[in-house]
DNA sequence: TTTATTTGCTTAAACGTTTACTTAAACTGT
DNA sequence: ACAGTTTAAGTAAACGTTTAAGCAAATAAA
C-alpha cells in the first residue's frame, strides 16, 4: 500500500527518484556493462517498488522489433488448428513474446489485407497456415522480402523459400485408402472442399495412387466437394452423391466432414461399416466415442505448432535459414477402429 | 514495379516526395479539416502509390492507444473458447482492432503476470474468462483502476464491476439435472473439475436444486471431481466412481469429459442410456453421430464472444458503463438425444 | 609522475507519429 | 481599404524508450 498508486510510472519517474539519468535507468535495467552493480540493484528495486513496467510501444519504435508475431490461420474452431496454436503458444510463452491471431476465413482478400498491414513492422515474425484460395503470393513475397521471416505449418506455400512444416498429407490419405482397400473397400470417394487448398490435392493424390495401385479406376464421380462450413447443405450434397455413386468407403478430408458424413449415412440408412466404411482427417478425442468410433487420421497438429514456433524463433535469433532442415514433415497416424471394421 | 521497393518508407519519405511538412502528411491522411482537399488527394495518392503503412508503435507511443485488446482465455483446444474466439473475431476485425491471445492454462500465477505485462498500456482493453484458481483478483482490479475496460465472458469475476456475459450455468444445469430426473434416474452423479471454477458451481448449484425439487437426497459422494485435462487417469476415477456410487445418471460438466464418461462406460459394458444415462456441457458438433448420440446442455460460444466484444467496444468508444445493462445473460440449450432416452 | 585504460555515469539524438501553436495568405464584410 | 475571419499550411514538442558519443574520476601501466 506503500508503493505509488500514481499514474504511470516510466523511466523518467524512476530518474527521477533515483536521480540519475533516463540512460542509467534503461541501462541498469538491461544489464549493460556501463553501470555499477550497486546502481544497477537499486535502480531494480524502485523498479519493482513502483511497479514499473517498461512501455512496449516506445521500446518497439525505437528497437525497430516488437517482441510480437502473428499467427494467421483460416479458422480457428476447428481442433487441428486449436491444438496447433496451443503448440505454438507453449514457445511464445517461454520466450516472452506476444501472439496477435489472426482468422482469414479461408479468404485470400483478408489474408492479404492482414499481409499489408503487417508490413508496417508490427511484428517480428509470421507463422501461418494458407488460405485455400490463395494462388497470387506477392503479399506473402513482399513481407518476406521485408525482411520479415514466416514460418508455414499444414498448408504451406511451396514456392516461397523459408520453412515448412508439413504432415505428410499424401502418404497419409494414401494410407487411409489403402486401408480401406484391404478392408474390402471396391468404390471409395474422396469427400473434399471446394476452393481446394493444396494439402487437399495431397490427400488426393495419395488416394489416387492406392487405387491405382490396387487397380481400381479412378472415377471423376468419386471426388465430391463440399463447402468449407458444416451445415445442413452438405449432408444433402452427400446423400445424393452417396445415392447415385454407390461407395462402399469413404474418406472425408476435413474435419467437419465426419459429422456430414455420419448423418447423411444415417439418414440413408446406411450402417457404418457394413454398407460403408469411413475414414476422416480429425483430431477430435470424441472419434473414439462416434457411433461407431471413427477411424482417423490424426495429425499431429500440437507438435506442428510448437515446431513451426521453434523454427521461427530460431529465424529471429538470427540463426541462418538452411532450408533443407527446415521443410519438416511430421508424420499423422492411422488410428484404425470400428468405422473401417472388416465385413464379410 | 515502378513502385519505391526500397526501404521503409514514411511521412518523412511522403513529405520529402511532396514537398510538404509531415504534419500535413499525418493530418492528410488523418482527413483534418486543416488541409485542403487537393493536397489531401496527392498525399492519399502518393502514400497509396509507395505502399506507406504506418507504424503502429510510433502511432501508440503518440497516442497512447494501441487499437489492441487482449484475449485471456484458460485454453484454447475446447470448443467453446475455440467458438468464442470466432465471435470475438468478427468484431475485433471490423473495427480495425487486433487480438493478442493468451492463454492462462488455468494458472492464476500466469494469468497474474499476464495482467502484470498488460498493466504497460500493451492493450486498449481486455476480454476475459478466468482462471479457475483465481481467487486473488488484485491483477485484474488494478488493470481496471488504470483504465483498461475489462469484459467477462463465461467464466467471470463476479466482484469486478463491470460487463460480464455469462450463460445461465445454474438453470441449465438445473435443466440437465431435470432432464434425468424426468427419464427416471434416481441416482445421479455431477462429474466436474478440481480447482472449480465458478461456473462449475453454478452447475452444481443448479443439479442439487433439482434434487432436491425432486426430493431426491444429494450426497457428497455424488459429486466427482477430475483433472481438467483429457486423459486416462480420469477415465480410471470416473470408473471406480461408477463403480463404488452406481449412478444411474451422469452430468459432465465440461466438454472433454463426455469422452471420459463414454469410455468409461465403455470399459464397464454399461449401456448408455440404459444402465446409465448422460448429459454433458459441450459444444461439439460431433454429439451428434457419438453412441449414442450425446445429450448436451448447447453454450452460445460465438454469441457471447461476439458480445463481449461489442460491449467492449462500446466502453472503448466511451460508452458510460451501465452496469445492469451489461450483466448479460445467453440462454444455453438442452439438447436432448439418445443419450439420454427413456428406458422402463 | 605521466599517460593510457577502465569504470560509471550523462547528454542528446533517434525511432515515427500526433497535435498544440504559430503563421501567412486569402477571403469576408463594411 | 482595412480589420476580422477563414483556410491551408508549417514548426516544434511530445510520447517513452535505446544507444552512440562524451566525459570525469579512478585505476593501471610506463
Amino acid at each position: 500500500m506503500a508503493e505509488a498508486k500514481s499514474n504511470k510510472v516510466n523511466m523518467k519517474t524512476l530518474a527521477k527518484v533515483l536521480n540519475v539519468s533516463i540512460a542509467t535507468i534503461s541501462k541498469a535495467l538491461r544489464d549493460s556493462h556501463d553501470i555499477g552493480e550497486e546502481t544497477k540493484q537499486r535502480v531494480i528495486e524502485t523498479a519493482k517498488l513502483l511497479h514499473y513496467v517498461p512501455n512496449p510501444y516506445a521500446s518497439s519504435l525505437r528497437k525497430r522489433s516488437s517482441n510480437t508475431i502473428a499467427i494467421i490461420i483460416p479458422e480457428i474452431a476447428d481442433s487441428f488448428f486449436s491444438q496447433a496454436i496451443n503448440g505454438i503458444e507453449s514457445i511464445v510463452g517461454q520466450e516472452k513474446y506476444h501472439a496477435l491471431i489472426y482468422l482469414t476465413h479461408d479468404s485470400y482478400e483478408r489474408e492479404a489485407q492482414m499481409f499489408n498491414d503487417l508490413s508496417s513492422g508490427r511484428v517480428d515474425g509470421v507463422i501461418m497456415s494458407v488460405a485455400s484460395n490463395t494462388k497470387d503470393i506477392r503479399h506473402i513475397q513482399e513481407l518476406q522480402q521485408a525482411g520479415v521471416p514466416i514460418v508455414f505449418f499444414d498448408r504451406v506455400c511451396e514456392d516461397i523459400p523459408t520453412a515448412k512444416i508439413k504432415t505428410d498429407d499424401f502418404n497419409s490419405a494414401y494410407m487411409a485408402t489403402k486401408h480401406l482397400l484391404e478392408r474390402g473397400c471396391k468404390n471409395i470417394s474422396l469427400v473434399t472442399i471446394e476452393g481446394y487448398p493444396s494439402i487437399l490435392q495431397a490427400r488426393e493424390g495419395g488416394y489416387k495412387k492406392a487405387l491405382t495401385e490396387y487397380q481400381v479406376k479412378s472415377k471423376e464421380e468419386n471426388i465430391i466437394s463440399c463447402s468449407n462450413k458444416y451445415n445442413q447443405e452438405n449432408i444433402a450434397v452427400l446423400k445424393e452423391h452417396i445415392i447415385t455413386v454407390k461407395p462402399d468407403g469413404i474418406i472425408a478430408t476435413v474435419e467437419h466432414l465426419a459429422t456430414t458424413t455420419y448423418l447423411a449415412c444415417e439418414e440413408l440408412r446406411l450402417n457404418i461399416p457394413n454398407d460403408i466404411k469411413v475414414v476422416c482427417f480429425t483430431n477430435q478425442i470424441t472419434a473414439a466415442i462416434l457411433n461407431p468410433p471413427l477411424t482417423t487420421v490424426l495429425q499431429p497438429a500440437y507438435d506442428m505448432g510448437r515446431k513451426a514456433a521453434e523454427l521461427l524463433f530460431g529465424h529471429l535469433a538470427g540463426k541462418p535459414i538452411q532450408l533443407e532442415k527446415e521443410n519438416i514433415t511430421l508424420p499423422s497416424k492411422l488410428v484404425v477402429r470400428d468405422s473401417t471394421r472388416a465385413t464379410n
